[in-house]
Order: structure tokens, then C-alpha cells, then sequence
RNA sequence: CGGGACGUGGCGCAGGCUGGUAGCGCACCUGCUUUGGGAGCAGGGGGUCGUGGGUUCAAAUCCCGCCGUCCCGACCA
């Protein structure tokens, strides 16, 4: 490609409201642009990118046993009917209606489309099967942000496994786990496999592929000792024993404008915070529930939503828990209530002479018994994991780490494959429910999060496997007939290699060219100039190091494949 | 959905308070000079000032509505 025939409009300053660097990067050094909230049109560079990322995807997918397919991006009601999503997915799912007045849905995912198609499936002697495609997907997401990293439509690599078994599941995970390790490896991204949530899709487990980065919106409890990985809407730690206050007796006092846990540690007759109950007043579905956690901890959504399997959670509202409990925030307790459901904590399991809110304003209680005061519906883990907790495995002290969710694979089971009736004969001819799987991989996603690791203050730094051309070849003067002839000698013989090579034939000052080949990223840069033309060299550039060596004319072509080598 | 900011040539912004010919930098076009780290001079093209209404002799500017965008939070497979 010659640099005058490529359309890349790069700016000399990075727009003003883009926080993310892969966001301010991306749009500077002309890979993309924004059409609206959450839509972005790739341009010649950011589609260079994409379709190498997506490749690789393709060929450890292949690899795997993978079958591409492509399915429609838009789909008939029913279809979502039948699985229950239609209702589940809410607002999130753009839907539209036709000219006959059908309803239609963008797909936000594939599962019901291809479980429809494993209808044909009928013997086990078929199984398993993975099949995938990499197609384009429709989220209405409440805040599209940072660029690339959240948008309302994109491309997704999703596959879906087929088993006869749970134990076929599992190694169709576990290839998937192989494959997906593989992915992120030739993509350059350091992204750990952690457990985490199922959440909406349902399922037995999940493994999310995270990459470390402030531009994240995950945060992941990692073990420094490398034996424990899990997203906080699953993390667990050890906590150390409490030992009880003895106070035998239930006992209300007055607590005069105390309305936080901290006011209620220092007050005459409180407690320190981990001998509260900190009552959240939420509502599930839209029943009023109540959660109960540590007065020291945090009580985690996610996790809250997952054992209780509602669809909706949300905090009450301050009117509302005035109508459940008698009380303002701040004076709520679960102690005699009856009614409404309890979900509580497993680190209030047996606890006695707490203190909490008594449901008046301005009264608490204290030598609260768990077991005898309050009714417990369902014991669960509620608690959201604080950084320097001990690791479950290992004791060590636990790091939170803000992470990007770069892939997520799930055990999906039965759940669409019933939903859709997709089953087959096992060898005793009886009717079995398939057993599937379902993997992700956001295209546009994994080039923004290698954006966001790979950069600095002059610009992108590709790794070479994804770059949008591996080598530019940077001529001072296009004025000079030598330096063009050279020019156009190395072009071609790198060419002829089958190397993605950039000719900046353009008739622009040196430093404008320099500038830009940094601000794009390419990882090697062939400098032809007058003066060391004179000697029969040229410069050699790496993007990444910024060193720059003199090489033969006739040497370079040889010092870039061998240094294309030795990243790749 | 809550909070904040913003919308003026392709990009970045000023102007607005105090209404009166729409401006600056970058980019773009032409010419000359220059030519190894974002050149200089001269000339030139390009804007329904997001949108609808209102006030006024007169609105980018004041008032109201709407739309859109960004950031924080909520939310989010």
C-alpha cells in the first residue's frame, strides 16, 4: 500500500472528550470513527486490524474443530419467545417491527438461532460439535463509553458446543479454554482466565479472559501467588474468626440521629462494625427483600441477583423501605420481621450480640442473636471481596485489579437446547436434551484492549501479529530520484515476501511522516534518506525500543524478516 | 435513570455576560521559498452557529421545548 492512496486522517490533537487512551488513540491515528453513541465506523486501518484479530480467532477456532457458519443478525420474535429472552432481555435488545406488523430482534447473541439449527442433530453418533461465526451484534446498552471498549453494535466471535454429556461439555470447554489462552497469547494481551458469573445466561460455570487496564470495568480478585483468579461478583476469601461480644440479652436503645454504620461504632451502646448487621432493603423482581451483610462489608449485585435468580435487582427507594420496614435508612433491621424475605450473609451465620437498625427512627438494637432473632430465609455468599483479604487457597493477601472482559466462556447445559427442543438418541434409544456451550470473543473489544496495553506518549505500538502493516517504508524526500528508487525496490521485495509493507510516498516533511508511522503504530520503520543513501545504508527503526540501527541496502530486507521473526 | 459539561467550516476552539457585517489555530487549494522530527511568506475556498418555537427593528448571543454528544454514577452476558 502507498501511504497517498490510504485514507488515514490523523489529527494532530486527540479529541477532547475521550477519556480511554485506546479511545483517543484510535480516533487520532485514523483507525476509527464515531457515527453515534455506541456505533463506530472502521476505517482502512482500524478494518486492517479487526480482520487480523479476527483471523487469528478463525484459525485457533479451526483448530479446535470449529465449524464457521453465519447466521442472521436479525431475527423473528418467536424465536426469543420460545426461550423466554424475549421478555429477559428487556430493554437491551433492539427490536423492531415490520410491514406486516411482526416483531422482529436484532441479536444481541446466538444461542437460540444455532440450538435452532442443532434441531437436525438427532443421534449422538454426531456429537459433539462446535460451531462459530464472527457476526455482528446489537446491544442497547444503557451507556456506551470509551470508544471501542462498550458499543451498541459489534463484531463477536460466539460459538456454541453440542455434547451428549456433561463430561462432553467439559472438554469442549476446556478446548475452548485452550483455544481462547491461545487467542489472547498471539494477540499479545495478558488476559487472565478467572471465574465468574453467569449471570443472565444461565448455567453450571463460566470463565471470563480479562486484561489489567484502568479503562476496564471489571474488577477481578487476583492472588499474587497465581492460585486463585475469580471476578468480584464470584470472589471469595477467607476471613478471619470473630469472636462474639456476650450480650445474652435482645435490647432496644435509643440512638438519637445515628444513621451509619460508623456513627453506630462510636455511639454509647453500639458496636464496632463487624459486630452490625447492615440491612439493604432491596427489591427483586419487585418484591421487597431484604439482605443482610456484615456491618464492615459490602454487599455485591451480582452476587445478590445470582442467588436469588431474580431478573431485575435494584436498591429500594427510601419511601419504600419506609413502607416495608416503618423506618428511614439508616434504622432498618431484619430482627422479628416476618413477611418479607431474608437473604443473609454467610459471615453472620451464628453470630450473636450484633447490633442493628430495630425499624424506628432513631432506635437500634444490640445482643442480637442471628439464629434466634432473625429469619433467615437463605444463607448465601453476599460479600463483596476487599483487596488484602486472604486468599481462599493460599492465605496470601489478595489484589483487586480493574480489568477489560475480553472473552467469556459458559457451561450452558440444557437450557436452550430444551427451550428449542433440541435433543438426540443416545445408544439406549432415549431422548436426550443436547448439552451445550457458548463462547465469546468481542472483535472490536480485544483491538481496543491491545490498544490500551500497547501504547505511549507518541502513539499505538501494534504488536506485529495484528499490526495494520508489520513495516513503512519512511522516505525523507520523494524528491530525491535515488531515494525513490530505492524506495521502490525495497517495497516490492518486501512484497514479494508477503510482507503487510507501507510506502510513505507522500510529499510531506520528514517529521510530519516520523510522526505519523509513530502515532499509527507500526512496529518497524525503514528510513531512506539522502545521507546515508550516500553510504549504500538505510535506517532501520523499532517502534517499540526506538532504536535505530544503519543497515545495507541490501541487508535490510534480510534484518526485517529476521526481526519479524523473532516477535512474531 | 440521577449528576455535570457541551453542541459555532473537516478537526480543536473563541465569541455569548452587555443582541447589531461570524472569527482564530490546524487541515485544505494555488504560487514561491524551504526540506532528517508536525516549515515560512503571499493569495484563496469552505460555516442552515444542533433543532423547533418565542422575545426584538435586529438573535450564535436572551427565554422555553426538543434532539444529540461526552464524563461520573446507576445499570450492563
Amino acid at each position: 500500500m502507498r501511504w497517498s492512496n490510504l485514507h488515514t486522517p490523523t489529527l494532530r490533537d486527540a479529541p477532547a472528550d475521550a477519556e480511554a487512551a485506546s479511545h483517543k488513540l484510535l480516533i487520532q491515528a485514523g483507525f476509527i470513527r464515531q457515527l453515534h453513541a455506541g456505533h463506530y465506523s472502521l476505517l482502512p486501518l482500524g478494518q486492517r486490524v479487526a480482520r487480523k484479530v479476527a483471523q487469528i480467532i478463525r484459525e485457533e477456532m479451526d483448530a479446535i474443530g470449529g465449524q464457521e457458519f453465519l447466521l442472521p443478525a436479525m431475527h423473528p420474535a418467536s424465536l426469543w419467545q420460545k426461550s423466554g429472552r424475549w421478555e429477559i432481555m428487556g430493554d437491551e435488545m433492539f427490536r423492531l417491527i415490520d410491514r406486516k406488523g411482526a416483531e422482529n430482534a436484532l441479536g444481541m447473541t446466538h444461542e437460540e438461532v444455532f440450538a435452532q439449527l442443532a434441531l437436525e442433530i438427532t443421534s449422538y453418533k454426531t456429537l459433539p460439535q462446535i460451531w462459530y461465526q464472527i457476526q455482528t451484534k446489537f446491544r442497547d446498552e444503557p451507556r456506551p463509553k470509551s470508544g471501542l471498549l462498550r458499543v451498541r453494535e459489534f463484531a463477536m466471535k460466539d460459538s456454541y458446543s453440542f455434547d451428549i454429556d456433561q463430561d462432553g461439555l467439559d472438554r469442549n470447554f476446556d478446548l475452548h479454554h485452550g483455544a481462547y489462552v491461545r487467542i489472547f497469547e498471539r494477540l499479545g494481551l495478558p488476559a487472565v482466565p478467572v471465574d465468574a458469573s453467569s449471570g443472565a445466561m444461565g448455567g453450571s460455570g463460566s470463565t471470563e479472559f480479562m486484561v489489567p487496564s484502568p479503562a476496564g470495568e471489571d474488577d477481578v480478585v487476583i492472588c499474587p501467588s497465581g492460585d486463585y483468579a475469580a471476578n468480584v461478583e464470584r470472589a471469595s476469601s477467607s476471613l478471619p474468626a470473630v469472636t462474639d461480644r456476650n450480650i445474652p440479652e435482645l435490647a432496644r436503645f435509643a440512638t438519637p440521629g445515628v444513621r451509619t454504620i460508623a456513627a453506630l461504632e462510636t455511639v454509647e451502646g453500639g458496636a464496632p462494625a463487624d459486630h452490625q448487621i447492615k440491612t439493604m432493603v432491596m427489591v427483586l423482581d419487585g418484591s421487597v427483600t431484604l439482605a443482610l451483610v456484615r456491618g464492615d462489608h459490602q454487599l455485591n449485585l451480582q452476587k445478590l441477583q445470582d442467588v436469588s435468580g431474580a431478573i431485575e435487582v435494584r436498591p429500594a427507594t427510601p419511601d419504600e423501605a419506609l413502607a416495608a420496614l416503618g423506618a428511614h435508612p439508616g434504622s432498618l433491621g431484619a430482627v422479628g420481621v416476618t413477611g418479607l424475605r431474608i437473604i443473609a450473609d454467610h459471615a453472620l451465620n451464628g453470630r450473636q450480640g450484633l447490633c442493628t437498625g430495630a425499624n424506628e427512627d432513631d432506635w437500634h438494637y444490640t445482643g442480637v442473636s442471628v439464629a434466634r432473632d432473625i429469619a433467615v430465609d437463605q444463607w448465601a455468599d453476599l460479600r463483596e471481596v476487599a483487596a488484602g483479604e486472604a486468599c481462599p487457597q493460599c492465605g496470601s493477601p489478595l489484589d483487586i485489579v480493574r480489568c477489560i472482559e475480553t472473552g467469556h466462556i459458559f457451561k450452558l447445559g440444557t437450557k436452550y437446547s430444551e427451550a428449542m427442543g433440541a435433543s438426540v438418541l443416545d445408544p439406549d434409544g432415549t431422548q436426550r436434551p443436547i448439552v451445550m456451550g457458548s463462547y465469546g470473543i468481542g472483535v472490536e473489544r480485544a483491538v481496543a484492549a491491545v490498544a490500551e496495553t500497547f501504547h505511549d506518549d507518541r502513539g499505538l505500538q501494534w504488536p506485529i501479529s495484528i499490526a495494520p502493516f508489520a513495516a513503512v517504508i519512511t522516505v525523507v524526500s520523494v524528491k530525491d530520484e535515488a531515494s525513490m528508487t530505492a524506495a521502490e525496490d525495497l517495497y516490492t521485495q518486501i512484497r514479494d515476501h508477503g510482507v503487510d509493507v507501507l510506502l510513505d510516498d507522500r510529499d510531506a516533511r520528514a517529521g510530519v511522516k516520523f510522526a505519523d508511522a509513530e502515532l499509527i503504530g507500526i512496529p518497524f520503520r525503514i528510513t531512506i534518506g539522502p545521507k546515508a543513501l550516500a553510504d549504500g545504508e538505510v535506517e532501520f527503526t523499532d517502534r517499540a525500543t526506538g532504536l535505530t540501527d544503519r543497515v545495507g541496502q541490501a541487508d535490510v530486507v534480510g534484518h526485517l524478516l529476521a526481526a519479524l521473526a523473532n516477535q512474531r
